[in-house]
RNA sequence: GCGCCCGUAGCUCAGCCGGAUAGAGCAACUGCCUUCUAAGCAGUGGGCCGGGGGUUCGAGUCCCUUCGGGCGCACCA
């Protein structure tokens, strides 16, 4: 059998759900049961195996339709099922209020340790269809260091990214890069402040508050002092600005990609918001929005958008306080200033444009710091507006992360006096570590880093946890290997009942892996794989200490082999696509 | 004031479309290496799922309300 997009888990579920609502329709048609419409029901795997490999809530589910109480119910529809030697399972059971427990046969057990042994792709299915899907995350600001909120954007991105492959979407990594604008403007002045420093003094020319403060930028303005000298101190300050910036800013791009390039992180797309600009499509988003009516020009000559209208239907705040402290409606906001500067909500719209009507995305999955959660409601809003979709583009919004130390919150490095950077970090804790780490946790809730845990390589990190496993039962093979005994393939196991609780354990697991996968894609949640994965590793410890391998029976060992192969495999699958390393011992 | 997120064991967190006795890791305590890697396993103790109402045969999960914490409400991004 080719195991290829073999999804046990789900197909088990969908089998249940098509037999038991067969066998309902046979019970009504014979009278067993008053005739109604079909209740919405679930089926679903029970935390508890003894409860079954997928149980039902049909029964009680039913009562108020079939006017029965739910145990009888029950034993209507269980009587109406065909004959379970044809099915994927081999026995049903009524249970508590009235479940209806159905227990899977041993082909569908050997055809899991099958799948995952054999298949190196098991796991990979094709529910995404192809589907195209743009994953957009950390775009940090070219104008300094990444910080510890681009290492969880990192993983979290990344491992989506990884996570959606895995279910069958046809993935863009992308990064987007803000080389125009307000701040790059603040990144040229605080540049040629700097500059202008080197020669004249701290004194004759005070950095202003708002500039960027960072070492980064005297060491930028330096750099260049190097390589021009004074020619350009008595330029205006528009030249000297932009020289500083055309010098400055690829190195910081080339930073930000050497950074990210440590951390693992490769993108398929580097797209400039520069490019929007200069090619007219920031302009002709809003000559769009003003002939569709969604922007009126304002008295001052601003471009104003009617947001509220198009971003209610996505939910958003209608009210906004004053600096007075009184509140107003919230109207329309600023597409382009009076002095004909877009702000960056018009690029942004640009840009979206670009990924869902240019490009053609079917999807556009944005990974957001929750500060920005403002902006989610009016964003898909505009792709309204616009003549798109706004549902095509979801927002993954992510809580901020603590980074502890000894228990407290650590802001900044004792060391540089500064933020800790995401280098600094990089430095520090292993990228196994850190990579397995930020991605511990739903996007949702906030983070609590714990730097000690993160940089001691023992037990108490779970990255090495499931490593173990992996290391482990490659040294089980290598053992038996070198005593002479070879797996024979599944018909030297067939048969084998897998009876032992930590067997069936480790096969339930292996099963969810391809489900589990589709999940995560689903909720855009990649930590749930690190739970999963982290679930099987203990798994495989426990079937270890309980089952013997080497001086087992023949047919038990070749099945405890499988086993061995199949669990190899999925943490292989699982570490590989998160980029973690594998390690073969340790 | 309005909006978003979070609140589950001492700590960090899981908990599926509402299901059966709420789980894991760490920390504490007790055992297990002459036998496949002890970076491991087995076991013990530890819970008003922030509080209160509601819907339901059934609520940690859904709805309302309230309290606590974080974040946001710019012609910044």
């Amino acid at each position: 059998m080719n195991y290829q997009n073999y999804n046990p888990r789900a197909a088990l579920l969908a089998e249940a759900k098509a037999l038991l609502e067969q066998a309902a329709k046979a019970a009504m048609a014979d009278g067993s049961l008053p005739e109604a419409e079909l209740p919405a029901f679930i089926v679903e795997i029970p935390a508890d195996p003894k409860n079954g490999d997928v149980a039902s809530n049909l029964a009680m589910a039913g009562a108020r339709a079939f006017r029965k109480a739910p145990r009888m119910i029950a034993e209507a529809i269980t009587a109406h099922l065909p004959e379970l030697a044809d099915t994927a399972f081999d026995r049903v059971e009524i249970a508590g209020p009235g479940f209806i427990n159905l227990y899977a046969s041993l082909s569908w057990f050997t055809g899991v340790v099958l799948a995952a042994s054999t298949n190196e792709a098991y796991g990979r299915t094709d529910f995404g269809q192809g589907q195209r899907y743009n994953v957009e995350f950390v775009s940090a600001n070219p104008t300094g260091p990444m910080h510890i909120g681009n290492a969880r954007g990192g993983a979290l991105g990344d491992c989506l990214a990884a996570v959606l492959e895995w279910a069958g979407y046809e993935v863009t990594r992308e990064f987007y890069l803000n080389d125009a604008g307000n701040q790059i403007q603040k990144f040229g002045k605080s540049l040629s402040v700097r500059y202008r420093q080197l020669y004249l003094g701290e004194e004759a020319c005070p950095l202003p508050e708002e500039c960027y403060q960072g070492a980064d930028i005297i060491e930028r303005a330096k750099a260049f002092a190097d390589l021009h000298g004074d020619k350009y101190l008595n330029a205006d300050e528009a030249e000297r600005s932009k020289a500083l910036i055309d010098f400055a800013l690829p190195i910081n791009i080339e930073n930000l990609e050497k950074d990210l390039g440590k951390y693992r992180i490769t993108y398929d797309v580097w797209f400039k918001e520069s490019t929007l600009h200069a090619s007219g499509a920031v302009q002709a988003v809003v000559d769009q929005l003003l002939a569709s009516g969604a922007c009126y020009k304002a008295e001052d000559g601003a471009i104003m958008y009617r947001s509220a209208q198009y971003a209610a239907k996505y939910g958003t705040a209608n009210k906004k306080r004053k600096d007075d402290g009184s509140e107003e409606e919230v109207k329309d906001e600023v597409l382009v200033r009076a002095n004909g500067i877009p702000t960056y909500f018009a690029a942004d719209i640009a840009y979206h444009y670009d990924k869902l009507a240019t490009r053609g995305f079917d999807k556009s999955i944005d990974i957001w710091g929750a500060d920005h959660h403002g902006h989610v409601a009016r964003m898909k809003g505009a792709m309204d507006a616009i003549g798109l979709d706004g549902s095509k583009l979801d927002v993954v919004l992510m809580q901020l992360v603590n980074l502890m130390k000894d228990g407290e919150p650590v802001r900044i490095s004792k060391r540089s006096g500064k933020a800790i950077s995401l280098t600094d970090l990089l430095d520090m804790v292993p990228i196994d570590s850190a990579r397995f780490l930020f991605n511990q946790q739903q996007a949702a809730s906030a983070m609590d880093f714990d730097l000690d845990l993160a940089i001691r390589q023992d037990s108490d990190n779970p990255v090495y946890y499931v490593q173990y496993a992996h290391a482990r039962i490659c040294s089980i093979l290598r053992k038996l290997e070198s005593e002479g005994t070879a797996y024979q393939g599944a018909d030297a196991w067939a048969g084998y009942a897998f009876a032992e609780p930590a067997e069936q354990e480790l096969v339930r697991l292996l099963a969810a892996f391809p489900a589990e996968i589709v999940l995560s894609a689903q909720r855009y949640d990649p930590a749930r794989i690190n739970h999963y994965v982290a679930d099987l590793a203990g798994a495989f410890h426990k079937f270890y200490g309980s089952c013997r391998i080497k001086d087992a029976e023949p047919v038990t060992q070749q099945a405890r082999i499988a086993l061995c192969l199949g669990t190899r495999q999925v943490i292989r699958n699982v570490l590989t696509m998160f980029k973690i390393n594998v390690p073969e011992s340790m």
